[in-house]
This record gives C-alpha cells, structure tokens and sequence, in this order.
DNA sequence: CGGTACCGTTCCGCTCAGCGGAACTAAGAT
DNA sequence: ATCTTAGTTCCGCTGAGCGGAACGGTACCG
C-alpha cells in the first residue's frame, strides 16, 4: 500500500495527494510516525506536511492525542467534489430508475487510482437492507464492484495490481493473482461480475462496468443486499436489467463502443 | 484573493492546498494560465503540479477545452470529511433539540481559513422553508452565520480579512469595512447576529458562535428561514435559545468561558 | 491566409526550498 | 529508574523543481 507509481508532475504534489487519502482509506486518525512509516518519509517531512495542511483546515490536531483527522476543508473540498462530478449526476437519474426496478440497495462506485470510492447509493426500501458507506477506499480485488472494475482496466494496470500485495477484507476476499485473472476473464465474457460475501459478510452484489468516451472503465453500478435474499441466482438473473442501466449511463458520459477514433484500446498518455 | 499567508510546515504543501482550494470557490473549471495568475506562480509550475493531481483523480482534464475540474479522488472527501468532524458530530444532537424547539431550518457552519462551510443542516417541517447547500464556502462578511464568525475572530485575522476585497452576494451585503467593524462590536456585545437578505434575497436568520477549548471561535448556528415568517424581532426574540445551544456545543468542545489556562485571548502559535 | 494573441506544454541550467539525520523533550510502559 | 516510542526542532548539504524562454496548436481577427 506503500507504492508511489512513477509520477507525472512534480513528487511533492503526488506526496501531498497520497496523505490525503490514508485519511480515506478506512483509519480516520493518523499520527506523525504511522505516517512516515506507511508513506516512507522521513518524520520531519510529514511533520511539516501535517502543519501545513492542518494550518490550511484541510486537518486537524486533536489536542489529546495529538493525532490528525480531516478538517472543515476537506468536507468542503468533497462536497465541491460530489457536486462536480459528471459520473455522479449523469447516474443519479438511472440509479433511481434501477432502485424502483429491483427495491434493493443500488450504488455508484469510482475508479480513484488502484483502488474504489462509492460515490453513491440508493438504499432498499424494505426492513432488511445494505447499506454502504460513502467516500470511503476498497481495494479492486474484493466484491463485485471493484472486480468488475478490475477486469476492464487495461492490462498494464491490472498486472501492475496484481503483482502488489492484495489486501484481505473478509475470509472469503480473493487474493490469488491467478484467481483472480480467471475471474476477471469470466466477467469479461459475461459482461458483469458476481460476488457474495467478499467485502462484507452476509451480503451479494451484481455490479456492471461503466465506461467514458475514451472507452476506458470508470466505474461500476451495482445491486447490492443481503445474502439471503440474494442468492447467486437471483444476483444472475438481475444482471440484464442492470447491464441496461449501466449501458446507458456509459452512453451518456460519450462511450461509443464501435467508436474507432483511437486505432486500438489506447494505454496510457504516450503519442 | 490570491493571498498567500507566511504558512507554517512546506511551501509546496500550501501551494497544493490553495490550488485545491481554488476548485471549491465557485469557478468549476480552470486553466493552466488562468490558476498561474491567480496563484502568482509560473506556468511551468501550475501545470507540473496539475499533471500529478490529475494522475492522482484528484482533477481530471477536459479534452476538449482542456481546462481542469475536479476529480473523483476529490468526491471520495465528501462522505469522509463530513462524518471524521468532531464540530458535527457533537453538534448534531444539540442542532436536533434546537430544531425541535423551533421548527425552521437551523444550521451548522464552520470556519475553513477566511470562509465558512455549511457542514449540516436540519430543514423546517413547514412547506415554505429555507434549505442551504452543505460543503459549500462563503464568505464571512454576509449573512449572520459567517458575520458572527467575523466578529468573534481575533482581531489580527479580523482585521487582516476586512483589508481585503470583500465579495458582494446581493444588493443587502455589506462592503463597507467600517460599517462591518461597527456591526462586530455590536454582535459581541449581545452575543449573536442577525441579518435579512445579505446572503440569500428573502431570507432571514440569527446565528451565535461556537468556541474550542483554546476560546477560539471554531464556528457557528443559526435559525434561518423566509423572511415574513421570520422578522427581525421574531429572530431576535430566538436569540436566547439559540445562545443556550450553542453555548451547549462549545461546552462539549471543551471551551471554558472563565478558563484562565491562557493570559488572554490568545493570537496565533508564538510561545 | 498571414498576422496576432492567446493557449498548453517542454526544455534546461541554476539555486534555494526543504530533506533528513541527529538531538531533544514528553509521555507511557515495564 | 530505565526503556520505548511519540512529536518536534535544528541546521548544513544538495538535488528537486523553479522559471524564463522556446515551441506548437487553436481561434479570431482584418
């Protein structure tokens, strides 16, 4: 979890982005040394770091124990986020149109790095439902949202991730690269994934990808619920209406899928 | 707006922060030329720093027009800074009491560098209501929820902010400086201020302060509504039970009014 | 359709921001 | 009392990255 990929840019700003998002990534508290040991830097540097940003009200210092927590600007700061965000508004609409369709749990999640966010849900109306947490980080290998995310990502990428240590969630997370590459081929087949109790005990999900106008993955929709009311079966026989929805979404974000602007599935930002 | 205060902890930290902050100051979208104006660095920087956020989904580029907006990484901080804020959490069952006590809106806001936030709200019941947008920045010289802020910030930072330009909202903003350190003088004597109009046209509201435990004003509660429910003497004769909450909260922050832990009201982080 | 005025992007040599090892203090834990 | 681990501060050395300049693309002229 400690990787800094060969950034583009300058290195602090990339510094700078990847403390932020420890604070996302499950420990809202974070001290100086904890710090400096996930992110490989000296003390001194995330000392002057945390200043920085806490004088900036991005953080703030809890007096007692002296550790660090998101402040009033980086509520702001998402709150901007959500707002501006083409994929969350262009799938509002279709998300409620799904949630009236299947009264189950439905959620939006994006691609941020190598890793997911939900960005959205619409909770089921009945007694007994899921609900996720928002603006939170999971990684692509555990549940069907971000494995079916994995499996459209390029190549490259998906090598690259599987090759890092894959984080377990719960006893049935999938860790094996192997694994791993045969599902996501299997989804690739199909079109959506399937998943039970990979991410949270007790629940199933169906998710489907959703693609920008570059053709590249973004994101997922999924159906989300508990187990017992989700069964494998019910989850596959849900995934053509959730196929649709996500279709359209992509559709309208500018994916064309017999689109030829590019000459082949295009890599990264090289002429 | 382009001010850049002698910041504790890394220059280049700030640097990330006040470009961020840019994003969430109205304009959605940004160029390279336009953001190295406003922040008075160079080209080469601005879009150096630029290239490592936006592969970091903290911005994302347009193709098109090549301007920048904000990224899904930026979206992810929405949930996650609303729920790790300790103002809100505390703050929330007290807002729920005091909406219940009155049946308008009341809101919670807090100061982000020479702003406010709104971090929560709680909506009126009533058909004809007022309903603010969380996470969004205003600024503090309109409307009683930012003034009272103002007034109640130490005079080196309140001074410093009104020898800026001051931002009109609508025709009711006050501007003049002198006008608005009058205003402050009155708010401290009473405790609370009230405002019709200067945010929002047709909207009315009393706000009071909220301190921490280092007797610093960290931000405020307000009663709002529309303004022929709510005249100036009806939010006048609120002020009292709006006082009590807020009191409420600091007291839960830890503020002491009679504390002496410090000589006097204590400026900035000199020993 | 050459001229003009922007835009974003890239290059490269110089320089000072800031890195990091070490020293220090504070607070638990043993 | 001693050990461990936390956060903070200091200071001299150095390479990350600053910024002026050059370049290529696009839009709007007259």
């Amino acid at each position: 979890m400690a990787e800094n990929q060969k950034s583009s840019g300058t290195e602090s700003a990339t510094r700078v982005t990847s403390l932020l998002l420890l604070f996302i990534s499950g420990k809202r508290a974070w001290g100086v040394s904890e710090i400096s040991r996930e992110l490989g830097l000296s003390k001194a540097v995330v000392h002057r770091m945390l200043q920085a940003l806490t004088a900036q009200s991005f953080l703030t210092q809890n007096r007692g124990t002296r550790e660090y927590t998101l402040g009033p600007a980086a509520a702001a700061f998402g709150a901007a986020g959500m707002r501006s965000s083409d994929l969350r508004r262009v799938a509002r609409p279709v998300l409620e149109r799904l949630h009236a369709a299947t009264n189950e749990t439905v959620t939006l999640s994006s691609l941020v790095g190598e890793q997911r966010v939900y960005l959205d849900q619409i909770e089921s109306l009945r007694e007994i439902k899921m609900a996720v947490e928002l603006g939170r980080l999971f990684p692509l290998n555990a549940g069907s949202s971000g494995r079916v995310i994995l499996a459209y990502l390029s190549e490259d990428r998906r090598e690259h991730l599987l090759h890092t240590v894959l984080p377990r969630i719960t006893s049935h997370t999938i860790l094996d690269a192997d694994a791993l590459r045969a599902d996501c081929e299997r989804i690739r087949e199909v079109g959506y994934a399937v998943s039970q109790g990979e991410r949270q005990v007790g629940a199933g999900s169906v998710a489907a990808p959703i693609f920008d106008l570059d053709d590249e993955v973004v994101g997922s929709i999924s159906i989300c619920g508990p187990i017992d009311r989700l069964s494998v079966e019910v989850l596959e026989s849900m995934s053509g209406v959730l196929l649709e929805h996500a279709h359209e979404i992509s559709t309208e974000l500018g994916y064309h899928p017999d689109d030829s602007s590019h000459a082949h599935p295009p890599a990264g930002r090289l002429p």
